[in-house]
DNA sequence: AATGAATGAGTTTTCATTCAT
DNA sequence: TATGAATGAAAACTCATTCAT
């Protein structure tokens, strides 16, 4: 082989034992380890293939995870550009996204990696994020990826058009953000997110429209 | 010494060699290390300790992390609510709440790390919302220190009393956090936070009034 | 205070917390703990004295382990020796020390214990039948406590005189020991302790008689 | 490799590295140290491997050091078996014992080191009893190995029969232990092994003829 | 004399990385 | 290319010993 995997190649350019370090990586995260405490020797078993092998590919543990979650990061925001696409009206898109992120647990922890990854300070996020800057990936960024849908919308004349479209994506951000949240903190205070669903529905549209 | 920390101690019952543990690992923290990759002889070399004078107060590393993060965000957040108490007004606390957040990375990062620990699912995360749940944590948690703001000020009537002071309580934090997003994603995208300050600032107070 | 205990002071000069300490030794040894994993710390919590206390009194955490085990051996076998005297004759001593053995899981510990210091080569047993050969020990060693039972029952005609009075006591050892082993091997072959007694009891008899 | 080492695996099976691991580990026993007393970087460094390697093999320090004694233990017994039976007669087969354990101390010492695990009840001792009891040690198991001696010369005639064979078992064991601790007892009383043979020998056929 | 908090040297143990096969 | 046994540097953790009180 050539160079290391650099986690922002097409998916068709990924070899196969590539894919099945990624799969292993989100799915020791999803059961509940976090990014520096992942272990190679739990993602090559996971992954069914010999330690030695993930070398063959990256360079180091913290360029496995960091290629990984930008590549899950991707692979769940190009999925849900597409899907977007698919719903006629905005009202309709985000009436979609809160009922994805309410039945696949899977996505809102990606949506919540993200959002952890755009915020934090450690290492391991910078050198996320830098990745994420770079190519092929831009148009899958999150960011972009909203704003596209935002832009369209305005167009359409669905939504206002007076608002910078960053601003925009913030708002759905935290619409989206306080609805998760609520999820996540049933522990503490008792809302069941059926009820919010509603309530968070009608905050982004009438914010932006 | 009877039984070992458990992170909820009143501060004048936490000794003086605990608290300058806490100082250390809030301080690597800060310097960008993330919670499960901190060393213990990095803790107690910056607390100026030995290494064994950890484990006197400590059962793991991970207990010390773990207590630490707690007696932090609880000093954050105490701090917090006097402060807040003292605006007049809703609009004024959180106006004053921005400022404070432009103004003082240190309270930024701790509020990141509260909404990290909010909603990811991590061992580590787990471990401290348990001991956030534990008297005499419980009148610092942030939650209920934003749910008493809300409270009052809609008993004043200055924000609209129909909806759940926690859905209300997830408004401002999602609207803080996507303020605080905009720091990060200035890489990818060109917003700068003191644009969008106003902004946030009126779509929190938009939604709850 | 003068000098270091050594292990073979007479009862009466040692200090009330000296006698704690070889209680708490002997108790967490009959506990399963074995000599070199023993934790000064757990023994002065035992003892209820601090743990400086003990190095008051001893110099090293060996020389605490070893002075209890010498002071152990010394008191079971004096008090063993008082016992036996006032047994009328050599059959009825033998009788009595098996039933003793049989009864007293302590003294039947001390016993083994002692065969092991006679046996093994580490530094422990080593150190330990160095300060048994000191004075004033020498009358309470064992093999004299035997060897005088012994001398009096030849001189007495009960047993044969022909034999070395250190043969003899080889004999009445290997038949206790014969004893003991079959209490302790209970687990892999099936013999009750009270099945072999007499067996135990004629061997002995039968070769010193 | 697939599970980790139990102590009783068949001597074809053990990798080498794990024989070089006992090799050491016996060899440190021999030199006077005592179980618990072993260092892993002492055992790793005589056997010539790398540290890590001995957690390649063995969960913990115990394990590798019970497991060690239990391969030790065999492979001495198993062929003190196979010795055993080219003796003629029962007389031969405690003749040529003696003199074995006269000549050779690294037998001498694991013999001890055998009744010490058969009758002391550290956690230590108990864990290696447990995994003599396992398949396929059982066959080698010392018990074993002079019950089925005595049971045949019992057949041929000459020794006793109406005694359980346990109890054979143990007289010789403890007669062959009381001729051992002569040579550890030659600090107090003057036998020397030479004149106390002998009479171990009659001692012995005295009680099982 | 008694204490026990503090220590750090010395352990055990882990695990990313290498490299011979 | 793929492997996984072997490694050792670095980490967590222990605990005998000291010493200020």
């Amino acid at each position: 082989m050539m160079g290391k995997m650099t986690g922002v190649e097409e998916y068709e350019q990924i070899p196969p034992k590539v894919l099945k370090i990624y799969e292993a990586v989100i799915g020791l995260l999803e059961d509940g380890a976090d990014a520096s405490g992942l272990r190679v020797s739990a993602i090559t078993q996971r992954a069914g293939i010999g330690k030695g092998t993930a070398y063959e590919y990256f360079d180091s543990k913290e360029d496995i995870v960091a290629c990984a979650v930008v590549f899950h990061i991707r692979q769940i925001f190009s999925a849900l550009q597409r899907e977007l696409q698919k719903q006629e009206s905005f009202e309709k898109q985000i009436g979609w996204l809160l009922d994805k992120l309410e039945r696949e647990t899977f996505d809102k922890h990606c949506f919540i990696r993200f959002v952890h990854i755009l915020t934090d300070h450690s290492e391991f996020s910078r050198s996320v994020r830098q990745k994420m800057t770079t190519e092929p990936f831009a148009k899958y960024h999150p960011v972009n990826v909203f704003g596209d849908i935002l832009k369209r919308s305005a167009e359409r004349g669905e939504i206002r058009s007076d608002l910078p479209v960053e601003f925009m994506v913030c708002t759905v951000f935290s619409g989206l953000l306080t609805y998760m949240m609520s999820v996540s903190t049933q522990e503490c205070f008792q809302i069941r997110p059926e009820e919010l669903k509603p309530y968070v529905y009608q905050q982004i549209l009438h914010a932006l429209r």
